[in-house]
DNA sequence: TAATTAAGGTCAAAGATAGTCAAAAAGGAT
DNA sequence: ATCCTTTTTGACTATCTTTGACCTTAATTA
């Protein structure tokens, strides 16, 4: 497993039932044996906004990193993520709403799920411009989704 | 006997009883002391979707290859399904599918809906063929679709 | 208050994987 | 023998992770 997953786990893990985990980088950086600045490539990858996640820190003497899980407010976040998609997204920025969405209830488990089937790189993928193609591959992506569970 | 046929076996020999090997290519690679790319080959020639198989990969460090083997016996319409989406599908000829998933009790009902919103015409409009923009429609709709209900 | 110390931040390079594509090589069929 | 197909190889590319040098900010101390 990559360190940055058992990062990622270790930070979940103090954040726990809570909402909150505090912590110092260089504490961790050295408990993990890993660069300092790996903690910010974790908090930056992995604890995201689009996560559901809040990161605030201070420099200096007493400095900490503080990793906040957000409630979601259902119609503001939604809405909120529409004036965001005027621009293209990527598939791991999508991964991470999905996630959110099923994590706050919004989504159920199976339609989180065929969400990320439906639009991965792969169901995307099209040389010509053709709408009737990208949706027979998403289709196609969604019938394998269903055919696995 | 040929490397790739020899590769092929070894790799269905780790999937065995289960439906998942993870391997790693290089490795494989330097194992059969052949070039990492011929096992994109074997991937590419013998474990295809009519076989069956899936396959997902990740790139860097702590990368790997995981190939899936799909119950084929288990869902023989949804394969006989899969074999007629190498052509386009109309929209309309969508809507009937995914209706009559939803009526078998194959998707939920939420899952249908969800399918033909992301798939109408206005979510797969785009002039440019980029994905990530295909993408980020889709999911535009998606979200209207959590809103309105 | 200036200097020192103790945090954390940034960014780019290095490292670790995997993918693509086309040329070369090997097999096969006629 | 020649042509066609399949396999094998390697150069180049893409992506994700890890590391380290250098920068900024806050608290403490001289």
């Amino acid at each position: 497993m990559k360190i940055s997953d058992i990062i990622e786990q270790f930070i979940i893990d103090i954040i726990g039932e809570g909402e909150v985990a505090d912590i110092s980088r260089n504490e961790l950086a050295s408990y993990f044996r890993c660069a300092p600045s790996q903690i910010n490539y974790v908090l930056q990858t992995r604890f995201t906004l689009d996560r559901g996640f809040q990161v605030e820190s201070q420099r200096g003497g007493g400095g900490y990193i503080r990793i906040e899980r957000l409630a979601i407010d259902k119609n503001p976040y939604l809405y909120s993520l529409l004036e965001t998609l005027s621009e293209p997204i990527s598939y791991t920025r999508l991964l991470q709403i999905a996630e959110c969405l099923v994590e706050n209830g919004i989504m159920l488990p199976e339609e989180g799920a065929l969400l990320t089937r439906m639009t991965s790189d792969k169901a995307l993928a099209t040389p010509s411009n053709n709408s009737d193609s990208i949706r027979s591959n998403i289709l196609k992506e969604t019938i394998i989704h269903l055919i696995k569970r």
